[in-house]
DNA sequence: TGGTGATAAAGGTCAAAGAAAGTCAAACTT
DNA sequence: AAGTTTGACTTTCTTTGACCTTTATCACCA
């Protein structure tokens, strides 16, 4: 222990444990704890993750911010094992289907939620001739719209 | 926060909600704010845009004014504009949430619905490094479970 | 009276500087 | 070998200032 890391992820998860939602200033951070900025990157990347329950937002430029929030995972087991094991570094179209089917059964989607996720993971959304995510993005947007024309 | 252009973005905005339509002068505005004029500009540029739903008028010259409006199109107009120009072959994250904000506020989306489209567009979402979908996809699910657990 | 040119009063543009945060790989620890 | 630390470089967003363009008005002269 007494690794810097460790003791940033302490602080923050200290501040959490208050609020459950924080703003640090990356620089601030930094010089508090003495130690390069590009550290609290780190720490953000290895400890505040996703399967972790912690969600991160951040802003560059003037008035940037690093925004930190966590969720309570204990709160649905499914949901639970969805972020911990099931979806892993990889997933094909069709079971991403079921596992949407089965959060739509249990009320954890709307219909119309389901309809526009499909939209965004179809396979016509994502086709990636080459890391172009303005492209796939466009692509998501122009999915999700044709399907909100369609349903009336 | 604690930047100049989101302060004087609230302030327009707040004008903007007692009138729809308003008159500003550019000098006046920045001596308020004690800003450089340009900074009007650049507030006005970078968040009273079409995506956003902003008609931008202005005259130079003596008694010359900057005229703010916002639109109101019909839904299926407006969505048809989405399709047929403002989404390109391209889009960027913060134009594509200007154009989900408009879809809010028309009541095209609910507010989850915009929660889950901002988690498949995320730049954080579609980082990618080679054309791998599924990896994408994987990215983007997780996004959606993480954002389902947050809404309480 | 009517045209003309000077001046002042706007607003516009653009690029450089500044202020964050992000990335990545090399070096260091354990 | 795995995990940490550092620093050089990048990207994004904001702020500032110098210079440009457009418009209105007013004084002046034919």
């Amino acid at each position: 222990m007494a690794n810097i890391s460790d003791i940033i992820e302490e602080f923050i998860i200290a501040q959490l444990e208050e609020y459950n939602e924080i703003n640090l200033s990356r620089n601030e951070l930094a010089s508090f704890f003495n130690c390069a900025p590009s550290q609290i990157n780190y720490v953000l990347s290895t400890r505040f993750t996703h399967p972790r329950g912690f969600i991160v937002e951040s802003h560059r430029g003037g008035g940037g911010y690093i925004r930190l929030e966590r969720v309570n995972l204990d709160k649905d087991k499914y949901l639970k094992i969805l972020l911990t094991s099931t979806i892993g570094e990889e997933i094909d179209y069709n079971t991403a289907l079921q596992i949407l089917e089965v959060m739509g059964n249990k009320k954890l989607i709307t219909d119309s939620e389901m309809e526009i996720i499909k939209c965004s993971i179809s396979n016509r959304a994502l086709a990636n001739p080459l890391k172009i995510e303005d492209k796939i993005r466009a692509n998501i947007l122009r999915n999700i719209v044709v399907n909100i024309l369609k349903g009336d």
